[in-house]
DNA sequence: CATTTGATGTTCT
DNA sequence: GAACATCAAATGC
């Protein structure tokens, strides 16, 4: 088990990365309390200043999307539809706003505590970028917050996810950004059913 | 089944 | 005041 350290947020390939967190696991403990953690199913890239479909488009810079202009290796959280608290990993170095949305998880750890936060039976699969934020605890609050801190983290378990099983699709929810919003820039894991938890 | 709608708050015009 | 990187419940076939 490894932590993935910010300098791997940092280098300058949002795309790659987007790709390569299928299978790491994103977890959570919030004040010292359990951890509770999930591999990642589903991502999607947002590539800033060249991206109609990113807050910072354009390099617009404002007191929300002032987190994406900070080095890579921190959250972004933001509310959205006044209710979901959606998570991004932010990438790149200083001045170039990536971010990366997590839109879904394979609950693995922490069961119970997730099952309590969304207050009903959890599902074996975590799908929605809303949902997931909420089983982990994950809330505007943390926004900015390093992922290196013992908070939020994201950690590498060696989980091999065979390429094939990853898709490449546009975009959910981005009709306003034109064009771009039928790049290529989210992925998922196909299979889910592969990652199945397997009685002893 | 598919489609619509209500909940809800922050941001930006 | 409109738009928004959503979700679940309700309605219409």
């Amino acid at each position: 088990m490894t932590i993935i350290s910010r300098d791997y947020f940092i280098r300058n390939d949002t795309l790659w990365m987007a790709r390569d967190l299928i299978g790491k696991y994103l977890c959570t403990r919030l004040n010292g309390n359990t951890v509770t953690a999930g591999i990642i199913t589903e991502t999607e890239a947002y590539l800033g200043s060249v991206d109609r479909a990113s807050h910072a488009y354009g390099n617009r810079r404002t007191a929300r999307t002032n987190t994406m202009f900070m080095a890579g290796g921190i959250a972004y959280v933001y509310l959205c539809y006044g209710i979901h608290h959606l998570f991004n990993i932010v990438t790149n170095t200083e001045n170039i706003p990536h971010a990366i949305l997590i839109r879904g998880i394979f609950p693995v750890d922490g069961l119970e505590i997730m099952e309590q936060r969304i207050q009903k039976k959890l599902p074996l699969h975590l799908n929605g970028p809303g949902k997931l934020t909420l089983a982990l605890g994950i809330k505007t609050l943390h926004d900015a917050t390093s992922l290196e801190g013992g908070t939020i983290w994201l950690e590498d378990r060696s989980l091999l996810i065979d390429p094939k099983l990853v898709k490449t699709t546009p975009r959910i929810g981005v009709d306003y950004a034109g064009e771009d919003a039928s790049l290529p820039w989210r992925f998922v894991l196909d299979n889910v059913d592969c990652l199945k938890r397997v009685d002893p």
